[in-house]
DNA sequence: AAGCAATTCTTAGCGCAGCTAATAGAGGGG
DNA sequence: CCCCTCTATTAGCTGCGCTAAGAATTGCTT
């Protein structure tokens, strides 16, 4: 495919990932955790412990930002922080039972009426929406 | 397709999103336009000049949010905000030229990255995504 | 005509997330 | 032992989301 072609795939890609979040974040104004909250939070459920500079990496942000969406997961009882005994400097950062609990929660309700959505589509459309999916997050990784 | 099989693709869009989003801010940081900004003027060049509830909700956001959004694009000189003649109550914002102009180098610099890694894609991969896309959105429309 | 209600936008003030710069604390090498 | 490095936190800025409250304009009703 051109370039044309491709840029026009990407910037279409682009405006409905906007769009996405602005309907998942519409849906989250009940009782949800927040995005950044609750994307740091599936990433210690999935990868288990890390540090906090391995977590900022994975979430692309820096120490310091994810270092006060840790203290809410931490005041909010859903992650625990202590120091890694093997270097003291460094912390042990997990997510907990509840966490794991309410991650589910939280996903599901995010998602919820995104799926509400596909559930309107023709057949064919939603498995052409599931090919496409596989490709992305192969392009993504 | 069952509950079960949509919910997988909805959370697979949703994390893609979450991703794609991550890797446009990153993009961003040298000098763009934010996000909220760039979107609320691409409706504006688009659509033509609109009123502020107009835009707000086109862009799914409260008054006051986009009010100040929009506070910023004119502190800028990407757009113009001028009472209506008709109810000077209302307010006609527009793009500017200049407004325009940044809108193509915005959207290119956000969009880049990711055309970048479709890329490298299979032309058939590359077709489905088109595909997907073209699903998607029609699905959030 | 005067006043009142509705509409439209802005202002005020709060929380959260992103950043850089500066600080605190722990480890390790000279 | 002192200093330098590494890791995380604190301080302080910007920006975006919200609700609540205010200001301006319009138009209806009396």
């Amino acid at each position: 495919m051109n370039d044309d072609q491709l840029h026009l795939i990407a910037s279409g890609l682009h405006s409905a990932a906007s769009q996405m979040l602005r309907i998942a974040r519409r849906d989250d104004r009940d009782g949800g955790i927040s995005a950044p909250r609750l994307s740091a939070l599936s990433v210690l459920a999935f990868r288990g412990p890390l540090s906090l500079a391995e977590l900022a990496a994975a979430e692309e942000v820096k120490a310091p930002t994810m270092s006060r969406i840790v203290e809410g997961l931490v005041k909010d009882g859903l992650a625990t922080r202590q120091a890694e005994p093997a270097n003291r400097r460094k912390v042990r950062i997990a997510a907990t039972d509840e966490g794991r609990r309410r991650l589910a929660g939280g996903r599901e309700r995010r998602v919820g009426a995104l799926r509400e959505r596909l559930r309107r589509l023709a057949d064919s459309e939603q498995r052409a929406l599931a090919r496409g999916v596989e490709v992305l997050e192969r392009a993504l990784r």
